[in-house]
RNA sequence: GGCGCCGUAGCUCAACUGAAUAGAGUAUCUGACUACGGAUCAGAAGGUUCUGGGUUUGAAUCCCAGCGGUGUCACCA
């Protein structure tokens, strides 16, 4: 079905039969829209074996490729490029073929077992603009990974210890009153995030003023009441303290609710859901195991270390003098875990880029202990999400709220939508779940069109387009196809059972653009990168927008097989830009 | 400072493992069939791919140096 793979295999067999070249390294592409042709072979890595000019061998391959490929229907040859064209029966084939298909785009079982960890957030507060990247990018990922046929299984470690919980709490015993989420009708994660600021605000100015009685900062960073008050109650929560434990469950258990609402706004789900108050243990029989081997070593204080400096890296701890773990070796645990219960061949982690040195040194570990599935691991480094004024910093509160940029989304769709008459004659209801997939739709699109490593810049200022490159432009070219197959179900006039006989040029080139889809959907699993399909989506739908614009269907005066052809391309269109979107996570309307 | 990542149209982003004249969107300007749904389509203009060297038949892409930005260098996660 991949017919970039038909034609690179027509060139090596031409390159074979010419030139004895076995397994040569060539390379295919498509051709560059000025030039005539479908497919195109760069002839210079052949010059070698071939002795000759690029133009002398361009063209003996292309005469070769001519004389035995019958699907080849023309080819020519600038400098060293020889372009390859297809015959309209060979895309007529491919049409049908793609139409017959059941899953088009989904590729086969490879029997592979995936894990995909990604959300994992702090539940100290709510999440903001990065955890949205992150979700967008981890759910995505996986669906990719799942349509490319693996086993797929998605997890997120919740970080809930720590001193940034005591943190919340103790400004929670302070101030709160006993304030609930119920109480102050306030989103739990949100209400937790509150007092983990108030906790901030309380604590600089204790330092102020310890600092104003003479003590220095460093000092008075440490020495401050509210600071140590935190402090002992991390060692309470460690001693398994009933009261704080009390709390410590409460309070996450608002958070949670708030997570739910946002996760389920936000379209994501797991699998599994690992807390770290369960796993932090874990990893410290590996420490025992690396002792052993001599991987790592034990300090005078008891502290246990590996020492990376000979591949270039630092020293790392690994076992805290008191016995306690640190997060690397916690990493280490719950990887080993995983692989036992699961037994992955690729463990794909989201994670910011603000943590490559943590995975280089976690693969690095583990292959050191002689774990070969350390090179299943792949950290999928995605860069920060800026504002124009810089990073996002929740301590200045310069933070973009998940639930309030989804909202804010949502409301500007409606608006937009409501201008444009498009909600005329639909209910309340009705219009709120179109506005709901068109807002989130633009969100979803706007953060994951963009290569997940690079850093990317949202502006709040400027928003979020609804024209152009962007999920509501894809959606809309879909809402127009299922009108047109509502309208032509409605006449009763349009038999789609009517033989294909001819393409167009333009409608070959929606038939070579469809063709593509399983490839796209492969090199987006490889590259563990939905912008892969994003750019795919939008090119479809561009393509199909100029189509539409040329080719009228329910107009009168269309025969009834150019009615037929061009109904059924549409829809065969329409299938993909869902199947393309929805591995995106993005929902589309079939009205807007 | 050590290590890493990044630098492409005014702006936001593309360009698979090096390949033909570096592409889209947006903003600006000009147009489009009596709108099968105009959130559409066509066109114009917009570039020394940060700078300087190098490798190559060929460099935005690989190598070196510099400049600018950013991340990290916690007994936080």
């Amino acid at each position: 079905m991949n017919v970039e793979n038909i034609v690179l295999d027509y060139c090596r067999r031409a390159a074979e039969a010419l030139y004895g070249a076995q397994n040569a390294d060539l390379q295919v592409s498509k051709t560059r829209r000025e030039f005539v042709g479908d497919y195109t072979l760069v002839t210079f890595p052949l010059l070698r074996l071939s002795h000759k000019n690029p133009e002398q061998t361009a063209q003996e391959l292309g005469e070769w490729i001519g004389a035995n490929c019958p699907e080849v229907k023309s080819f020519n040859v600038i400098k060293g490029f020889l372009n390859i064209e297809l015959g309209e029966k060979f895309w007529i084939e491919v049409l049908q073929n793609i139409q017959a298909a059941e899953n088009f785009g989904f590729g086969a079982p490879t029997g592979r077992t995936v894990m995909v960890e990604y959300s994992s957030p702090n539940t100290n507060k709510p999440l903001h603009l990065g955890h949205v990247r992150n979700n967008l990018l981890g759910y995505s990922v996986a669906k990719i990974l799942q349509a490319a046929g693996n086993k797929v299984m998605k997890v997120n470690l919740v970080n809930d210890r720590g001193i940034h919980i005591c943190k919340s709490m103790i400004a929670w015993q302070r101030y709160g009153n006993g304030e609930t989420p119920a109480s102050s009708a306030t989103k739990g994660d949100h209400l937790v995030g509150n007092y983990y600021v108030a906790f901030d605000k309380a604590y600089k100015a204790e330092i102020a003023e310890l600092v104003a009685g003479g003590m220095a900062e460093e000092e008075a960073k440490k020495e401050a009441p509210i600071m140590r008050e935190a402090s002992a109650m991390l060692l309470k929560w460690e001693a398994g303290d009933k009261s704080v434990r009390d709390l410590w469950a409460t309070m996450n258990g608002w958070v949670y609710d708030g997570f739910d609402v946002t996760y389920k706004e936000m379209g994501v789900s797991f699998d599994k859901i690992y807390y770290e108050s369960q796993t932090y243990l874990l990893g410290k029989k590996l420490v025992e195991v690396g002792l052993e081997k001599g991987v790592f070593y034990r300090r005078a204080d008891g502290s246990v270390w590996i020492d990376l400096t000979s591949d270039g890296l630092d020293e790392k701890l690994l076992l805290r003098a008191d016995g306690t773990s640190v997060y690397m070796t916690q990493d280490l645990g719950t990887a080993l875990s995983r692989y036992e219960e699961f037994g992955f061949d690729d463990m794909t982690y989201v994670v910011g880029n603000e943590q490559n040195y943590h995975f280089t040194v976690l693969k690095l570990i583990l292959k050191k202990l002689g774990y070969a599935w350390s090179d299943a691991i792949y950290h999928l480094s995605y860069g920060m999400v800026e504002l124009p004024e810089g990073k996002m910093k929740s301590r200045e509160g310069t933070v973009v709220d998940a639930d309030d940029l989804m909202a804010s989304m949502v409301e500007e769709a409606r608006v937009m939508s409501s201008e444009l008459g498009k909600l005329d004659g639909l209910s309340e209801a009705e219009s709120f779940a179109v506005s709901r997939k068109i807002g989130l739709g633009a969100l979803k699109y706007f953060i994951l069109k963009v290569d997940p490593r690079k850093t990317m810049l949202f502006n709040p200022a400027e928003s979020i387009d609804f024209n152009g490159n962007t999920a509501p432009f894809i959606q809309y070219t879909y809402a127009r196809i299922c009108s047109l197959e509502r309208k032509a179900g409605q006449a009763e006039s349009v038999d789609l059972k009517v033989a294909i006989s001819s393409l167009d040029d333009k409608e070959i080139e929606i038939v070579k653009l469809l063709a593509e889809f399983p490839a796209t959907v492969v090199a987006a699993a490889a590259d563990h990168s939905p912008a892969v399909v994003a750019a795919y989506a939008y090119e479809m739908a561009k393509l199909y927008n100029q189509y539409y614009h040329e080719h009228p269907i329910l107009r009168e005066g269309v025969s009834a097989s150019d009615r037929a052809l061009r109904l059924s391309i549409s829809l065969v269109v329409a299938r993909v830009i869902l199947s393309a979107m929805s591995l995106l996570g993005i929902e589309m309307p079939d009205r807007m």
